[in-house]
DNA sequence: CTCTTAACCTGGACGC
DNA sequence: TGCGTCCAGGTTAAGA
């Protein structure tokens, strides 16, 4: 489900029930995510006084003073803010019960998303060897151009490598080549300086602009108040095989890339 | 290294 | 109504 717009407006959403707030308990119904949750987790949490809720690329960072908890939404997450006594739904996985009533609850039907454990002054596999964030000083053009010589992957597949950038998923990477009048087929090596520079751009306008309206809700994606985002009003491109290009009025392709759809317009990105 | 593919899991949409 | 198939905002491990 989420990308980096949709994180970001989780994190903002649950920033002012946690940050300064103490962990009561936390509840782990079924550990079995994408990597099991610590069963020392719980324990770990319980007491603590959350400092900071953080995010790096997709996923959301915890911090208490012994070290940080680390959850990922993965394509089905969704983290709510409830009361402590709120029914519990089918996939209601974890609960991080606060100090006054509130809890954060995670709901994640397909279980592709993580929570795990950062002792504090180490750094978790999962976060070494990220890349850049795209709207912070580290990403730009000349940085997209660099790391693409000599790869002839597609251009799309490469914008989705966290390697080579975060937070860009599925939806953003369709929407940013498109904007930037790219064809995301087109091996990444095989992109220009000027074009990278478009590209980056577009990235950070698309996941800005997102952001903006609260993220996109395509089929579940809800906020931890349980509102959708409405960024999907805005897609050019993405689930919009068979339509008309809004920029050129050529057709909307469908074709697939390192096994996930992906969406252009033969007539105006090359 | 780079690249591709299978796998993890559930549920909704669709065709018969 | 039911059943099979395909598809979905992600990521990693394994193999070529």
């Amino acid at each position: 489900m989420p990308e980096l717009p949709e994180v970001e407006t989780t994190r903002r959403g649950i920033a002012p029930a946690v940050e300064g707030r103490r962990i009561d308990t936390v509840i782990v119904r079924n550990a079995a995510l994408r990597w099991p949750v610590p069963d020392e987790l719980p324990a770990l949490l319980a007491g603590q006084t959350v400092t900071a809720v953080r995010r790096r690329a997709k996923y959301l960072l915890f911090d208490v003073e012994p070290g940080t908890a680390l959850l990922h939404l993965g394509m089905s997450g969704q983290l709510r803010v409830v009361a402590a006594d709120a029914p519990l739904r089918k996939h209601d996985h974890v609960d991080v019960v606060l100090q006054g009533g509130q809890c954060l609850r995670l709901h994640d039907p397909r279980r592709f998303g993580s929570l795990l454990w950062q002792p504090a002054g180490t750094r978790h596999p999962l976060l070494a060897g990220l890349g850049p964030e795209p709207l912070g000083p580290d990403f730009s053009g000349d940085w997209l151009y660099r790391q693409s010589r000599g790869r002839r992957a597609a251009v799309k597949t490469f914008l989705m490598d966290q390697r080579i950038v975060v937070g860009v998923g599925n939806i953003y990477a369709t929407e940013a080549l498109h904007a930037a009048g790219i064809d995301p087929r087109r091996a990444a090596g095989r992109v220009s300086a000027a074009r990278y520079a478009a590209l980056a751009e577009a990235v950070r306008a698309v996941l800005a602009e997102s952001i903006t309206r609260g993220g996109t809700t395509l089929r579940d994606y809800v906020d931890p108040q349980g509102s959708p985002g409405w960024f999907r009003l805005q897609l050019a491109a993405y689930e919009r095989a068979g339509q008309p290009c809004g920029r050129c009025g050529g057709t909307i392709q469908r074709v697939v890339l390192g096994q996930r759809a992906s969406y252009y317009c033969a007539g105006c990105q090359r």
